[in-house]
DNA sequence: TGTACATCAGTGAACGCGCGTTCACTGATGTAC
DNA sequence: TGTACATCAGTGAACGCGCGTTCACTGATGTAC
């Protein structure tokens, strides 16, 4: 059953956004060559025409991230009242990777590790573009803090059976995240 | 081969303990009941004479951790120093069991959630109690902040295949939390 | 305290299962004339 | 443009393997007298 070359062409792209939304759903582990093949409407027999083993479809699907839309934002407050929504806490599938899968690629080789990394260098630029501060170095430094918070939030968040406490997560980081000097919120060094 | 009662308890905490630790490096799936057995100089047959199951000994090892010390510190600048060292980084077996697992306890059933969200609350009561703040709620808002930006920033740090990325994730975030208000380092509602 | 027997912690072979991967086959696509 | 043939994407059975789990057995421990 041969198919078109348009065909093919539409089936990879099909494989990997059903990686891409398996992945982050259920970790690279659970999730098999036979689930994402027939996510794709295809049998798993196919799969070794596309890829070379599964770790190649990790690393391909991880590098295809830089395809996704960001959603373009001008303003940090903006990104992590959207960020830190209960809507991204429970959609995995199209959420942020990081927070789904840094961990697991913490174990990965090389590979996975590398493109995650470019994904990772890709968000701190961006958020560096519109971070305050005075100078880039500051801005740098912001937009890394920040990630590191938002990341650690929605991890948090998403792990917890409380859903008070869940919930109570998103919103403190929020409100520490923006919060002024007078508050004193941050660290030991203010107080 | 009976052994003494007494054995029988060292036996089952030495099981927890190498459970606790190649969890925490190699994450729950990849760890097998035989090499967690195999650790605790055992052999994988008597691993049901004290689990009921893999998911059992899950729940308990993360039970379990309640009872590590937790290094005492009147400082919320000098938790983040060491929490956010190189040292910490690289002892995945050691380390802070959230930045190690909480992304793959969100896929976990019911009793490793709740075990690991006990744990949590403890890290933010304990935090809060050494925050900066006027009242207790501001300074438990800052515990929960502080600790999302330690565990984002760890879980980054352990993820990038880039050793000098890695050592800037874990020194811009010491330097981001611990920022007064005039570097206007935070975010942008401040800028 | 010593002895005889019951108990049961630990062993290692074996189980059923699902995984990643391979492969012979099929039939629609692409190509040569 | 039509026809004949070669190509090759997709299928589904089969593979070897390692997993969690079970179980008959062993022999040291614990207990009853």
């Amino acid at each position: 059953m041969r198919v078109s070359r348009q065909q093919v062409e539409d089936n990879k792209r099909t494989i990997l956004e059903a990686a891409g939304r398996l992945f982050r759903e259920r970790g690279f582990e659970s999730v098999t060559v036979t689930d994402v093949m027939k996510s794709a409407g295809l049998t798993h027999g196919g799969f070794y025409g596309y890829f070379k083993s599964k770790d190649d479809l990790i690393a391909q699907t991880l590098a295809g991230l830089r395809g996704e839309a960001e959603p373009k934002s001008t303003d940090l407050a903006a990104v992590a009242q959207r960020y830190l929504s209960a809507e991204h806490r429970d959609d995995f599938a199209h959420g942020c990777p990081l927070a789904a899968l840094a961990s697991e690629v913490s174990r990965q080789p090389q590979g996975a590790r590398t493109e995650m990394t470019a994904f990772l260098k890709r968000q701190f630029e961006r958020l560096g573009k519109i971070a305050p501060g005075l100078d880039e170095k500051q801005r740098r430094r912001a937009a890394i803090g920040n990630s590191a918070s938002m990341i650690g939030a929605l991890i948090l968040a998403r792990m917890t059976d409380d859903p008070a406490l869940s919930n109570e997560i998103l919103e403190a980081t929020r409100g520490w995240l923006s919060a002024g000097d007078g508050e004193g919120a941050k660290t030991a060094d203010v107080a």
